[in-house]
DNA sequence: CTGTTAGCGCTTTCAC
DNA sequence: GTGAAAGCGCTAACAG
């Protein structure tokens, strides 16, 4: 019996103009009393603000996009979530959107340029406020993509000279080198660096060993440990590409760094130190080392990447390269903001550092 | 000069009539020719595919989701994002969301009821497709906002037998009454309590330690340490609230671990083993029964909780209590798939288990 | 299989 | 400070 039309007919669900008859105002007022209180006359408000709960009100957000072309959505691309570098990032970002109306919305492109394409082609429907990228090797399409995008864009985790818009990111050449001089520093000679899957980044590092060994004449081409190397290591269900299903990346996989060392303590000269491309492998190869009884760090150096907060605990405590990640996540964020906000930004480029945290690991003649 | 009138204008971008007009067929069979393509002439879905393709067309999803009362948004609700346990949930969910057209929208609740309630208010905007909130202790108002939202809701990692709507998850006091029953049987006697941060799941396993040991006669309330009573414990920034800011939470962190295992060995009678309410904690144990030089398993057992790869690697492997985080996450969507597509679900609540894992750690009699 | 029409619920515009 | 009217871009509901 009720208005039967073959109309279209809403959801049900209680609009503005409702909340503005019951409270007998203009549907504009109920809207600004909701949006832009001081607006608005006192009595007013209040009279809006008690039909809104007695109708239990909830505005849609997707009328509002469309209406005022503004969808108030980040859209964030990450290669993984499980791993703990990225959640922090997006953790960063989090906290850095607090008290905006800005939504975040995660897209995992599982280190794969194809998928971050897909993916940036469908967040791109939300007409997002801004788009924040993972590294700096975008595909071609993507770049363009970004490009049109029509919002600000960042891309975070690496520095480039090139950047699509802004970036806020460290120098993974400049890490990996100030690392491997580290061990260098600390007597090291015979230095092996162990890596799982290499991307984009984890290349850089290992770029930057290349360059502080040779420059110290103590490079060895044999004392690079990949994980594409080792068939022999079981990945089980891992490998089914990176970063698919249960279980670790095979990147950075305790056990990986385990038999890594094992491998690598087989040579007929085998490395006093290693630099691990993630902190993971770097547990591992302790507990490795621990197994068989080598004494850290006189007979084996053992340097991390990225400084979890297990190196710190680890017993020796554990050297590593501490990578800024949450502050990345919610710089990333304040760039954002200041470009929406029109304020002009004096730099594109953020590099935001590391730091090298010495501790007993990589301690040769020290406690 | 171009048609500058006051009315008012798009974003500038093609719509889907630009694209219709170019293609020389109706707006109509332009939408359907993007979303339905087999039910368009192969010759005009070509057209149109030319068209959008020239234009560079982008659907606006807003539009869509206000034309179609449909969002495809799933909004997910976790208490923290820097943990290991959530983030392979977010990770089960978007892989069981893979292929759908369903877009995730995460919030973090910071084990902060109010501001799940909060959160809740702002997502449920978007006309969610379904929510997946965590654990089953919502606000009253959280509630019936859930059960208000008028779509599939699923509450995760706990069991209750009063759900807002469905459940995924499985039952920590029969988890921490399994892992505490494991080191029984090994033989330990003197079984402590380590927990860091106290959320409900957490209280849930400690319950069911204190039932085992209470069973086993073996309940000794001096050995159950919590964080809150460690002031000299030095939290730092960690302590700014549950998971806030940098590094990691009060509840896992390794340094906590190892600071508690300190203090319960100046205790006159000193634990023999250790249940852990989280790996992390129990890494930390480990790494400081190294550094005093007690022996694994034999002077004391270590037994932690979800099983993080961590655990396996470890020297002694340590034993954990397997939790299925990416299946909880996997699972939950299917039920959300399955109830947006009208298909009848056998059961609400879907009880996961878990396994307990024995590994070196508390083998005390073996190798 | 294709097209026309009438909204979806909100906000911009502009006049009061 | 307030409100009426006119869309925003798309799709449900028809009819052909």
């Amino acid at each position: 019996m009720s208005g039967n039309s073959r109309k279209r007919r809403g959801d049900g669900r209680p609009t503005i103009a409702q909340v503005a008859a019951l409270a007998g105002v203009g549907t504009m007022t109920a809207s600004r009393a909701l949006r832009t209180p001081h607006l608005v006359s006192d009595a007013l408000r209040a009279s809006v603000e008690r039909a809104v709960e007695e109708l239990n009100y909830v505005p849609n957000l997707s009328a509002r996009a469309l209406a005022s072309k503004s969808s108030d959505v980040v859209v964030v691309l990450v290669p993984t979530l499980t791993q703990h570098i990225f959640s922090e990032v997006v953790k960063g970002i989090y906290d850095g959107l607090e008290g905006t109306p800005l939504q975040v919305q995660i897209g995992n492109t599982r280190y794969d340029a194809e998928e971050e394409e897909r993916l940036l082609r469908v967040f791109l429907r939300q007409r997002p406020s801004a788009v924040i990228v993972s590294g700096t090797h975008q595909s071609k399409a993507s770049r363009q993509l970004l490009e049109r995008a029509g919002c600000p864009v960042v891309q975070i985790m690496d520095v480039s000279d090139d950047p699509i818009d802004r970036i806020v990111g460290y120098s993974h050449v400049d890490a990996g080198y100030a690392a491997t001089r580290h061990l260098i520093e600390k007597g090291y000679e015979r230095l092996a660096f162990f890596t799982g899957w290499m991307h984009q980044r984890a290349e850089g590092r290992l770029r930057g060993f290349e360059q502080a060994t040779r420059e110290a004449g103590i490079y060895r081409p044999d004392l690079i440990f990949r994980v594409e190397d080792r068939v022999s290591f079981d990945l089980g269900s891992t490998m089914a590409g990176p970063n698919r299903r249960f279980g670790s990346h095979p990147f950075s996989s305790p056990g990986l760094g385990r038999a890594m060392l094992s491998d690598a303590l087989d040579l007929p000269r085998p490395p006093d130190a290693v630099f691990c491309n993630n902190d993971i492998l770097a547990i591992g190869v302790l507990f490795e080392a621990h197994s068989r009884g080598i004494a850290v760090p006189d007979q084996l150096g053992i340097c991390g990447f990225n400084d979890l907060d297990l190196m710190a605990a680890a017993h020796p405590s554990l050297s590593s390269l501490r990578t800024l990640r949450y502050e990345i996540g919610f710089e990333s964020v304040q760039v954002i903001r200041r470009a929406l906000d029109g304020r002009p930004d004096d730099q594109k480029i953020r590099n935001m550092g590391f730091e090298v945290m010495a501790r007993q690991s990589t301690n040769r003649n020290g406690g």
